[in-house]
DNA sequence: CTCGGCTTCTTGTCTAGATATCTAAAGGAG
DNA sequence: CTCCTTTAGATATCTAGACAAGAAGCCGAG
């Protein structure tokens, strides 16, 4: 076992003064940066790197900890420590809100994922009447109340992202949007039928490391961070009609842009 | 002291079968979330985390590195661990690259900077010639050789981007763009006076946790994320023209962009 | 054959130290 | 007063071990 180890791993430099846990989590990053341990590949156990670096147990731990704060490991409980696989990713194209994209019967997440060949589910919808943040309340206008539309998307049944959709309550209040299903082409569509015709969105985009609610609700290995996006939509009268709240697994996602020139 | 910590800090509950080193960060979480610890401010010393809890000082260390892990403070050799303070952010509008903004003598980067009242600046400047990557090389047509512009950008003296344009050598070779400063309004400015009217760009951008590398170049503290953003601009013949790859301390920049409804 | 228990290997959690190194303030020499 | 040394307190690194708990395979009872 040790002699699988030896072959794939280096050694430590004594003279170096670099801290002997970051020297073994050097060693282990190469090796898997050159292929020599593949994707999903386990890695020798801590007991085995103990044997092989001749140190203790924590300092081993100590570097695999490094290496899964990074987000190229993660270890599993009686089982191992693994080379993360790179998830399938999700593209969301500059043009995803335009208006032939909304016809289908189906929403936009489920024709895409069903053309890239993965399993959609949205689950955690909840519906309801709440006062919005300051935040929220800025970007709509400071309205009293608001309608909030809370889900989450999953892909093979992996949490890819967390949205909540914030309407006023004057466009929103007894109309489909306030349905758990707003129908057919979404919530922009039935926003367009009750005269508020979209215009255009701003996007405001973050990255940063997840809180533990975050992480739970998205399942999320240590060391994938989340992007934070927040839409606002305005409609051709320049109103903000809704804002969108929307925390996604950073592994699972390439935003694309499209900017003109001007 | 300890009677600092114990007034701010709750304590354990041994009842609980969630681990005693994640129930001390939960409780230091909880008082950093509502401001019983400002930013800047020093967290109670490990010593005296241990006294309260009465653990022992690795659960103290375990505790306070998964707060390190998510960016919430940061430690300081011989000084303690303090509550990581928010750094100005760098706002990035969708309009950045507007013709209008390309007349004036400076870089974009620093008119923005001063206008923030930072002290902006740019360093690490090289230019070369090079093979480009198979990434960079599909982007832009699949050129033998490119020419390469690395720089990286502070803010206070603090680096908050780094970033690498490529550009094919039969349009960049002998022009102001292969010089180290290219001159006002930038390489696009120049482009343009070359006859590659700029049509649009187009933006990807992942999120993904910094290798030792750029962690080291951007002076990243731990669980700071970084933000990848490919670049890429077309003339209005439709030829990719130049890719600029950039990375971007996460804890600094919010992108913004505007989407046309359609 | 199937099912449940046992064993073994794995990572998770926690303890109780030891030594090193960095910081800042106090104190002494000049 | 200034400058250097000392010292106390802080985090950084490392060791050696203990017990817990999950996963998986072996193997005997039925």
């Amino acid at each position: 076992m040790a002699a699988l180890a030896s072959g794939l791993l280096g050694s430590l430099d004594p003279t170096s003064d670099r801290a002997v846990f970051r020297q073994i989590a050097d060693h282990l990053r190469e090796a898997i940066d050159k292929g020599r341990f593949a994707e999903g590949a386990k890695l020798p156990s801590e007991s085995e790197l103990v044997e092989h670096f001749s140190v203790s147990r924590m300092t081993v731990r100590n570097a695999l900890s490094i290496l899964q704060s990074e987000g190229l490991v993660s270890s599993e409980h009686g089982k191992g420590v693994f080379v993360r696989p790179r998830p399938p990713v999700r593209r969301l194209a500059s043009d995803r809100f335009a208006r032939r994209h909304r016809e289908q019967g189906k929403s936009a997440f489920i024709v895409e994922a069903d053309a890239a060949g993965s399993r959609p589910e949205v689950d955690n919808l909840e519906v309801k009447e709440e006062r919005p943040s300051t935040d929220v309340s800025a970007r709509l206008g400071a309205p009293r109340r608001v309608l909030a539309r809370r889900r989450r998307y999953l892909l093979d049944g992996r949490p890819v992202e967390f949205a909540t959709s914030y309407l006023p309550l004057d466009i929103a209040r007894d109309t489909p949007i306030a349905q758990p299903n707003p129908g057919p082409g979404g919530i922009y569509a039935r926003l367009e039928e009750l005269g508020h015709t979209l215009d255009h969105f701003e996007e405001e985009i973050r990255a940063r490391m997840p809180s533990p609610l975050e992480i739970k609700t998205l399942q999320l290995a240590t060391g994938v961070p989340v992007i934070h996006l927040i839409r606002t939509a305005f409609d051709t009268k320049g109103r903000a009609v809704e804002v969108c709240d929307t925390v996604m697994a950073a592994d699972a996602y390439i935003l694309n842009y499209h900017l003109p020139a001007k």
